[in-house]
DNA sequence: GTTGAAAATCAAAACGTTTTGGTTTATACT
DNA sequence: AGTATAAACCAAAACGTTTTGATTTTCAAC
């Protein structure tokens, strides 16, 4: 049924040896031959089987990609970005990319495990690092390739691209506090991520230098979804001393708050104004628009790929570390006037 | 390095055809044998390797899933959903899948050779069905294994999965004129997507019931893209004689919509509806919520992708066709009192 | 203590490639 | 004509499994 190369050698009257180093380009066999045997694999429709190429040369061509999300059903526009960039980019370079889904802890690092065991990846790419990173520390030990979005608080030993989550933040505080804002309020993300630390950090050196602090029940913790950032806004929408500023650490939480206030009929951008980050497509549209910080997160995608085919290729071989400075973006729901409506 | 079959048959002192057929509990090994040998792949830490399993049994626990998109670049939470709705049952039932892009086309066709050629999947999964759909006839004409998110115009002799289109416009339909609107505008997505004309008819004839038909220059064709529904109903809007109800064939160009609406300062559920369909996440926590036609995409996706692999395992013989009647999910776009702020 | 059947084990082939280490054939040089 | 060199080709091994078709071992029954 399907063509080998057997069959191609069987038609051609030449050893499988033979076909198989034409179709590979060696230069040991006649051009003559070589423009026959390839005209007749076209012809036949021949198409190599990826298995038994796998097995015996020794790599795959496969990068494996573990998301750590709690839900199997994550929706985080964020991380569609994200794998339609690494995706994109195995895709051009000829590599498959292998996802799966596995909550933080024991099983996670049983299936990065099984799949290295199981000879079925070339290497990694670690997503959403932590300040505490097994998964870090499990990949150095076994030294198999692999390149991170993000750092780790113990060990940055590795290759990694980021985003500057410290400066980022910095923009939104100098910002903000430029409004004249002070009671201001933030929903970070889970403290044992390594980026909460960087942006908070950022936050609080941008705004105390002007000499603005935050107060402890301005400060909540979400989950990054949408919920979670509309809960939290909504208890904190609805205190008597009510806050003028959400600052959310991510875009899915800010548009959730943004929906929160609306929904006690605070006009977002003038009684409250909201800031996410990320800059994911849907921000633009929102409304009103989100201000937020663009963090590249396709092409960052794209990077780690290469970084990491480099690295399994051992075209590089000394640690890559990109460091992002993301850009503010301004729009509507800090206040920014609104160009189509003109009143 | 790694563990192979042979490094535990040396230890056990067997052969590695014991050591096989003690791993895949087969019953001519002794009990005592088979505990030990299951007991030392253990210790030994044994993953047994992928493409030599593959390669030996002619199948590859692989399903197929090409997304006809024309930019790589798909953030579509539509597509998101679906993806994790395939990809988690095939994750439960063991199997692996291989997601690629590809814009519809030639490209698209040879793109479905190549994977089959190559031995590289069992089946495939068919999104987005086309009126004419030369996936669909490729696949018939060649007797692979597939299941299909929607039905064909001229050939619907397969295993799919889909939602009653017909009835869930006409829901709308006859939701809307209940509320005695009659400048109705429409959305539509492409001609070619065998959903848009299910969709149509539905708001047609669920319309006409109630004597309103639709004005062709109410009629406009979006893309699915959030920034075509903004687009689209910004030109709607502008008319003088501008309608009442925008009804958009998903939700993403509905929310496009309702930022257009909002952008020319209009109140949406009051001076205009907004009507999608899907329902993705987002929808529900959108300002204000948006009323649609309820689509289980994430359900969906498990139930295709365990139709295939019945088929691919040959359980079941005769074709499977599932049509959901999909239910109205109504909320504040269309006008619905806002459950909270009560004034 | 044979015998025969059942239980346990195994050697070898196969899956479709690539690679190794040749051998054969053609070509060029004395 | 003989030899060295280069060009073209190829048989066999290897990758790590599963499967086929034995062969060996055990043990109950005579």
């Amino acid at each position: 049924m399907k063509v080998t190369i057997k069959d191609i050698a069987k038609k051609v009257n030449r050893s499988i040896t033979t076909v198989s180093r034409a179709l590979n380009g060696y230069d040991d066999v006649s051009s003559k031959t070589k423009a026959l045997i390839i005209k007749t694999a076209q012809e036949m429709g021949y198409t190599p089987n990826t298995f038994a190429q796998r097995l015996q040369k020794q790599f795959t061509d496969t990068i494996g990609l573990i998301l750590p999300t709690f839900s199997p059903r994550f929706a985080d526009p964020y991380f569609s970005e994200l794998l339609a960039g690494i995706g994109n980019k195995a895709a051009t370079l000829d590599y498959d990319l292998l996802v799966s889904t596995r909550a933080p802890g024991e099983q996670e690092i049983e299936a990065y495990r099984k799949l290295i065991e199981g000879g079925r990846v070339d290497g990694f790419i670690v997503v959403r690092t932590r300040k505490q990173d097994a998964r870090i520390d499990y990949l150095i030990d076994r030294e198999f390739p692999f390149a991170a979005f993000g750092r780790s608080e113990k060990n940055s030993d590795y290759s990694y691209v980021e985003e500057d989550g410290y400066y980022g933040m910095q923009l939104i505080a100098e910002y903000i506090a430029g409004l004249g804002h002070k009671d201001i309020a933030v929903i970070i993300s889970d403290p044992m991520l390594n980026f909460t630390g960087e942006r908070m950090s950022g936050l609080r050196d941008g705004l105390s230098s002007h000499n603005i602090s935050l107060k402890n029940e301005f400060i909540r913790t979400g989950d990054l979804t949408q919920k979670s950032g509309y809960d939290n806004a909504l208890e904190l929408l609805k205190r008597s001393d009510r806050p003028t500023v959400i600052i959310a650490f991510n875009d899915l939480m800010a548009l959730g708050a943004m929906s929160a206030a609306q929904e006690l009929s605070l006009e977002v951008g003038r009684d409250v104004l909201v800031t996410g980050f990320d800059d994911i497509p849907m921000s633009e549209h929102s409304h009103p628009p989100l201000t937020t910080v663009r963090q590249p997160v396709y092409t960052i995608g794209g990077m780690l790929c290469e970084m990491l085919i480099k690295i399994i290729k051992k075209e590089i071989t000394t640690h890559q570390q990109e460091l992002f400075k993301p850009a503010l973006v301004i729009r509507q729901s800090t206040g920014e006037v609104d160009s189509l409506s003109e009143e």
